[in-house]
DNA sequence: CCAGGCGCCGTTATCGCTAAACCATGCGAC
DNA sequence: GTCGCATGGTTTAGCGATAACGGCGCCTGG
């Protein structure tokens, strides 16, 4: 508009309350909605404001106030669809309550989980939601001593620090595992990934294992992968198990992804699903939609997490309490067509 | 650890300076290393930080130092692939430059922008990264007042506020229609979004229709959707698109998942993919990479992207210059085996 | 007619930290 | 011996907002 790019400094208080003509207490209340002012002082400070572009100072604001309406959230990973819908979940159920989530990204690696759980409760603030329960001594510690409603997601197999909302990932490896066996498989393969930090994925293939020790079976074989398109690595995988151990029934895979590849990759090669070899994956992508045929999944309440958890930290801010909530969801089995059935 | 839920007040620099007998400002040097203290003076301070879990409170060290090590980042959504894939850009590029991104959702809507814009400025961040040139009156006014770096990312076509990093969706869709009237395709049909603030797929479209119209074609038919999964969604468009306009020999798709749902759609019909029916996408996802059949499509060089607008903020931190940048890259087509060679 | 309450607004004192200026040594050079 | 200067630390003064309290009219009721 008026081509203020380089303005000698940024604007104060007290800048607008000059072109206003009240104090910048004033000022402060109306631009936060707080105590009594005359409707016209009011609008003359509105007026005021909007006309310099002022945009209040949080951080002055924040260290006065000692209050933040922030809250941290720290997740491993944006590259698969999970994390963006758990996101999704917290923005929109903090939309109209005053906080605002920040989030923090740690690429599964409990270092930098430590760096970034740092880096963010030192802006203080008033909540903190952050996957999985498990961490280093020091952010254990860290998230002891904050004094700000904690909440663990995604999972619940394990102690947690203040509340936790998620699933049980080793009862979803072990419903999977016993819905496979009732099905009839025998010959059971697990695809999945590499990582050792990614212990949702490992406590539902011990899960798994459980279950189908429950029928006096075990694993046929397993194959790991890491990085990549997800896709193309689950065709792979696919194929290099089915090669190794050609008398596999049924492929497990440790999520949607690779377990479509996996699903495109028999398709192609002609190989009957369900009959022949049965196929199932985790999270309940919505992308399984638009393939040819559905594949067995368990929905891992991505987004409800994500309410939930915000919901916690939202109500904690309002009535001041603290105590831990622990919140477990349920997933179900979606069977689609890539099990047969019993 | 020591079970210190909730010690009755957090720790201040005081705690610590009188933890180890010097001064805060002592205290503050060693924190931030950063002045000349004794390597003995040094241990000590460290030692009594660490045993008394003391973090900083940067909201007063910005207030007092007035610098700030954020970066903000607005996107308009994290549910397609593409955004997450810009902040992975950003991200890694920051990594050690001392600043850190944090991000901020719109959701596609220019009202939500401006208040997430405010929200964030309000913050005092050393930069902003936002994507898009289009932005409300008001929105572009407090970007321009806000007197640091503004980063526009993902589009060149228009005017940029201080630096832009990008590619242009016109001169994308333009090329993507002269490659595929170049292999021979003269009844094409267009399948995109409806949402009307998706600026960069409308200016595909545009450009798109404008290498048509070189060739003396113009668009037979087109199709639109709104929300859901997108592979599925790319189906069912594909669908009735191909029964109200049975005579198409092209699908151009605004997107790759679409895209991606058309093939697996006309693969189930046992539709000829090249040859009686063309097919390609944008974005370049390598989700295709596990597909039948390679979709054509363009890379729109997200992690570049983000990689680039993070080096100009991080630049721009480190000399405090300030001088718009204008990078734009150039996406490539991929012809993958969806377009008949001419 | 005056005490008390309410509406409206200003004054003062922080909030926790850092920039900048300022001091106290000790040590070598001349 | 004195000056200069590095080294290692302390003191002082904010940063830009808000909390808490106070004061001044004006109205109302007894």
């Amino acid at each position: 508009m008026n081509g203020q790019v380089g303005s000698r400094r940024t604007l104060t208080l007290r800048d607008v309350s000059e072109a206003s003509g009240v104090s910048e207490m004033t000022v402060s209340r109306v631009l936060r909605n707080r105590g009594d002012v005359s409707e016209s002082t009011r609008e003359r400070v509105l007026e005021a404001a909007r006309r310099l572009g002022y945009v209040p100072n949080k951080i002055a604001g924040a260290l006065a106030s000692q209050r933040v309406n922030l809250v941290a959230v720290i997740v491993p990973s944006l590259s698969n669809l999970v994390f963006p819908e758990v996101l999704s979940g917290i923005s929109e159920e903090l939309e109209d309550s005053g906080l605002q989530p920040v989030f923090g990204v740690t690429n599964y690696s409990a270092e930098r989980e430590e760096a970034v759980l740092y880096e963010m409760l030192s802006w203080r603030p008033s909540g903190v939601i952050i996957a999985g329960l498990e961490h280093s001594d020091a952010a254990r510690a860290m998230l002891q001593n904050a004094g700000i409603p904690i909440v663990e997601i995604m999972d619940v197999d394990g102690e947690a620090i203040d509340s936790v909302v998620g699933i049980s990932h080793r009862r979803a490896g072990l419903e999977m595992a016993r819905a496979i066996v009732r099905a009839g498989y025998r010959r059971i393969g697990f695809l999945g990934t590499k990582m050792p930090h990614d212990h949702r994925a490992r406590k539902r293939m011990e899960g798994f294992e459980a279950g189908l020790a429950e029928a006096g079976l075990e694993l046929a074989d397993r194959e790991f992968y890491s990085g990549g398109s997800a896709l193309l690595k689950g065709r792979e995988m696919t194929e290099a198990i089915l090669k190794r151990t050609p008398d596999l029934d049924f492929l497990y895979y440790s999520n949607d992804m690779i377990g479509a590849g996996g699903l495109l990759y028999c398709l192609d090669k002609g190989i009957g699903v369900p009959e022949r070899l049965g196929l199932a994956g985790f999270n309940g992508v919505d992308l399984l939609d638009g393939l040819p045929r559905r594949l067995a999944t368990m929905d891992a309440c991505r987004r409800e997490i994500g309410r939930r958890a915000a919901a916690i930290i939202a109500g904690h801010s309002e009535t001041g309490l603290i105590g831990g909530e622990r919140v477990e969801l349920t997933p179900v089995l979606q069977p689609g067509d890539t099990i047969r059935v019993a």
